[in-house]
Formats: structure tokens, C-alpha cells, sequence
DNA sequence: TTACAGGTCTTGT
DNA sequence: ACAAGACCTGTA
């Protein structure tokens, strides 16, 4: 099916540090590979007009584009109102990264896949990180509905603690942290449920209390896996860019309730 | 070869 | 409360 997509790149979005596990399979068209929730999708991008919207020819139909992907892609965030508050802060800098990084946008991940996945990534590289991952969905070998070759992101129930005591998992000292929230979410059912009803500062809290989850991890849980947009995660090229730019401080205030999406545009634009 | 990577934990003050 | 120092290991 086709369907048309505005604030929306495929590329910009795989480069932008959220998803780990996007796989690119052709540059022309520009096509990728993506597993969410057990469902496999092939996406690629048909047209590079110079308006905001853009055409994209999915491997799904119609029902399941309805039940998984629509969420998935974040069609109800208003981006035009995002852009309108970047170019009334007349902030140079932040100016430059979204016109670089325009078409960005922050996915509706499945929450339980971002908690592992910046549990993994803390102090590591991002190829590094996709590689313990995949390794990962691989060897607990799930298959997705629509592809048994790709497979999907194990939850709780689906490998014992034990399963990540494995040195191929190249996951080093943070075997100890997968185990034990594994093993928290298997005994603890409505976890996830729970971290989705409450509101950002509670969520926050609530993570921060979990071995190997401090306030950065925290941050991007709160920000990819439970769409908080007004958490502002800050790792080392945060750390850089804020103090060439911005005198070490950035004000969130400026972006009220969505200042993790600023924080997309900034980090993108640095590690490019 | 050395330094770094989307940090956190532990220990000492 | 805050400052070191340790920590796995693939990649550049």
C-alpha cells in the first residue's frame, strides 16, 4: 500500500539514535527493514519533492498499517507547530540542526524494546549497540508474523534471566542489568502497564529505581518508550554540543512539553 | 595502540 | 551531597 507521510524521512529517522534495529536493504529507492511488535514491515520511499510530504510504499495492508504501523510512525504529533516555535526562537543553532534534520521524528516504540535497548546502550556505540541487539532477537529466534527470517524483540516470558549470560551477546558488564530486568518484568506483569499510566515525572522516578537505569537512561525510556516528549536526555555529544553552543545550559523551558523532539534535532545534527 | 562510545555503580570523603 | 575510579568490548 501507499501512503503519504509529512515531517517524514527514512534515513534522517535510521540515523537519528532512536531505533536500533531499522536495517537498510536499498538506497534507490531508499528502503528499509522494520520490526515492531512482532510485525515485519518493508518501507520505502517513493518521492523526494521539495514539500513537507512525502510517498511511501509499505509491505502491509490496509488493517495492519491500522492496528500497528499508523501508531507507530507518530502521525498525530504536530510537527508544523514544532517548526513554528523553532523559527520564533530566533536560536541560530537549533535553527540549522532541524533545517538539517528536517523530516525527523520521534517513532512510538514498543516500551518494553526501549527499556533493554538504552539499558544496553549506556557507555557503548551505536553499531555496537545494534549489533548486541540483533544478536539478541537471533538467538531467541521468534519469528515475526509476516517474515520468519526476521525476528522479534523478546519480552519477559519469552527467554529465562540465564538466556543473556552468553559473552556472543557482546553485552559485557551489563549482563547482570538485562537479567535482572528480565527477571523483574517476568515476576511483575503490569510493570510496563503501570510506567504507561503514570506521567513523566513518575515514570522517571519509577525507572530510576532499576539497576543499570540511571537519569539518562531514564530519560530516553521516558522519551521513546512512553513518548514523554518533555524529557530532555543528556549523554556526551549533549554534553559537547551544550557547551559549544549554549554556555553548558540549555533552557527546556523554551520548548515546554516538547523539548525531547528539540533534543532529537541537536544530537542528529552533531553526530553527523 | 589508545581512546571512545546515547552512563551507572560503588566507594570514599 | 559530591567526586573519583572501575567497568566489557567493538570500532575508529
Amino acid at each position: 500500500m501507499i501512503i503519504s507521510l509529512d515531517h517524514f524521512d527514512l534515513d534522517l529517522i535510521a540515523n537519528s539514535g532512536q531505533c536500533f534495529r531499522w536495517k537498510k536493504i536499498c538506497d534507490n529507492p531508499v528502503s528499509y527493514e522494520i520490526i515492531h511488535k512482532g510485525h515485519y514491515l518493508k518501507m520505502s520511499q517513493l518521492s523526494s519533492s521539495s514539500t513537507n510530504t512525502k510517498q511511501f510504499e509499505l509491505s502491509c495492508d490496509q488493517d495492519t498499517y491500522e492496528n500497528i504501523w499508523k501508531n507507530y510512525f507518530d502521525e498525530d504529533t504536530d510537527y508544523v507547530s514544532i517548526e513554528k516555535s523553532i523559527y520564533a526562537s530566533n536560536d541560530s543553532h537549533l535553527i540549522e540542526c532541524f533545517e538539517k534534520g528536517f523530516g525527523i521524528r520521534i517513532l512510538r516504540q514498543d516500551l518494553w524494546e526501549m527499556i533493554v535497548s538504552f539499558l544496553i546502550s549506556q557507555n557503548n556505540n551505536i553499531k555496537r549497540i545494534s549489533n548486541s541487539i540483533e544478536a539478541i532477537c537471533k538467538k531467541a529466534g521468534l519469528p515475526s508474523v509476516e517474515n520468519p527470517e526476521a525476528f522479534r524483540f523478546p519480552e519477559p516470558d519469552d527467554v529465562d534471566p540465564d538466556f543473556f549470560n552468553d559473552s556472543s551477546l557482546g553485552l559485557g558488564y551489563r549482563v547482570p542489568y538485562l537479567m535482572e530486568i528480565y527477571r523483574y518484568g517476568k515476576q511483575n506483569p503490569n510493570w510496563l502497564n503501570g510506567l504507561k499510566a503514570m506521567t513523566f515525572d513518575e515514570a522517571y522516578k519509577e525507572l530510576l529505581s532499576h539497576l543499570g537505569i540511571g537519569p539518562k537512561v531514564s530519560n530516553c525510556i521516558c522519551l521513546f518508550g512512553l513518548h514523554h516528549t518533555q524529557a530532555f536526555p543528556i549523554d556526551t555529544h549533549i554534553k559537547q554540543l551544550l557547551n559549544k553552543y549554549y554556555d553548558g545550559h540549555f533552557d527546556t523551558d523554551r520548548f515546554p512539553d516538547f523539548a525531547g523532539i528539540i533534543q532529537q534535532y541537536l544530537f542528529y545534527y552533531e553526530i553527523s
